[in-house]
DNA sequence: GTTTGCTTCCATCAAATGATGGAGAGAGTA
DNA sequence: TACTCTCTCCATCATTTGATGGAAGCAAAC
């Protein structure tokens, strides 16, 4: 039997819920040093005591975050895969590239929590086993054919070379959308142009000539 | 005349000089609140007063390292310029990979910098104006052709696509090279590659299109 | 109405953190 | 020697920050 913690931790509009939605957020702005308890508890409108009653400890919250974003960005990956399953090369980079930079720019924290795992390190440690995609994504986009069951290093640079790019256009929006001065739906397109534009034809060009 | 601080400023061997390298290095791994002036000091190996004495206060420190870190790299795109002035555009883009890319790798601070300025937001703001160079490297790359004196938003963004692909094989080593199980030569390798790889030929095919 | 269990907040604590004043060491100079 | 100037450290402070105990609120169960 579910505790209510636990049924309310499905629930949306559970506290629990909501605290961790706002975590999410403010982690992935101000990363997890930049982010106090006291920040999350102010946003969402309520005491840090509760807080700590329904998370624990700061690392624990941020640890539920980060499985948070990597269930739903597993979840999103599974979509696209089927939608662009058996389209060509090209098609299915595309419609990828154009899928995934939307779901980030309306999700940018997930961009952002992804980038804070990657360059920063925590004074605490917070290491934490957490499913990765990459080697999915390689063998999806057909960079494994010679080996199918192990992920060459290679293949694996190139799906991080791709993912990456996303990433860096919805978490730096903030500092590139001044430097090229458009509107945010103008850097949307023009970022989904230039990402399908750069990433492309290195894949396609290599699939020809095989 | 310079004071003897100021003149200590040039002196790598210069307290002054030592501390900005090492702070340089820790807000690197850890960004803006993740690194204590203590922790600077203790790896200096001095007391946090002397810190103070010479940066004022946390704020200050953390723009000279943006300050000094922003001059360098300026410095070396200079010297890259110089030495593909002229090479096809293939060759041009292989060899600034291939030199930006070692220069990163032995400087990692800069990538983790520049990255953690991109997608980190701080408490305390720290807005800083400093020369940015991604119109010169997009002048430079002949994005700038049919408007020399002005930057396209579609320029300046793939000049971020490339620079950004560069600094996060650099900021992300502790995360991605446990993933593809490689010892660091061998990744740095494999990451060039990679880059060049993915990285080329768009632009090498849009040229040959004109 | 009382009891029970879950949730929330207030008051508070201990540790970490940014910052400073002032004493002392040391080198150079008169 | 006495003086000055620069640099360094020790002691200390005020604030921030993570965290907790306990009282109060509140709804459901008895």
């Amino acid at each position: 039997m579910a505790t209510p913690l636990e049924k309310a931790h499905k629930d949306p509009e559970s506290m629990k819920a909501r605290i961790l939605a706002v975590a999410c957020r403010i982690f992935g702005e101000y990363g997890f040093h930049g982010t106090t308890t006291r920040m999350i508890a102010q946003e969402v409108g309520i005491d840090i005591s509760t807080l700590h009653y329904h998370w624990g400890e700061k690392k624990d919250l941020y640890e539920a975050v980060i499985l948070d974003i990597n269930k739903d960005l597993g979840q999103k990956l599974i979509d696209v895969e089927k939608i662009i399953h058996g389209l060509p090369l090209s098609e299915r980079m595309a419609i990828a590239i154009d899928t995934m930079t939307d779901y980030f720019f309306a999700r940018p924290e997930i961009s952002n929590i992804m980038l804070f795992r990657y360059i920063a390190k925590t004074r605490d440690n917070v290491d934490l086993r957490v499913p990765e995609f990459t080697a999915d994504i390689a063998r999806s986009m057909g960079l494994t054919r010679k080996s199918p069951h192990h992920t060459p290093p290679r293949a694996m640079l190139e799906v991080l070379a791709v993912m990456n790019a996303i990433h860096n256009f919805i978490s730096g929006e903030n500092f590139f959308r001044p430097m090229v001065n458009l509107e945010r739906e103008e850097y949307i397109k023009t970022v989904k142009e230039t990402l399908k534009f750069v990433l492309i034809p290195a894949f396609v060009q290599r699939e020809g000539e095989t």
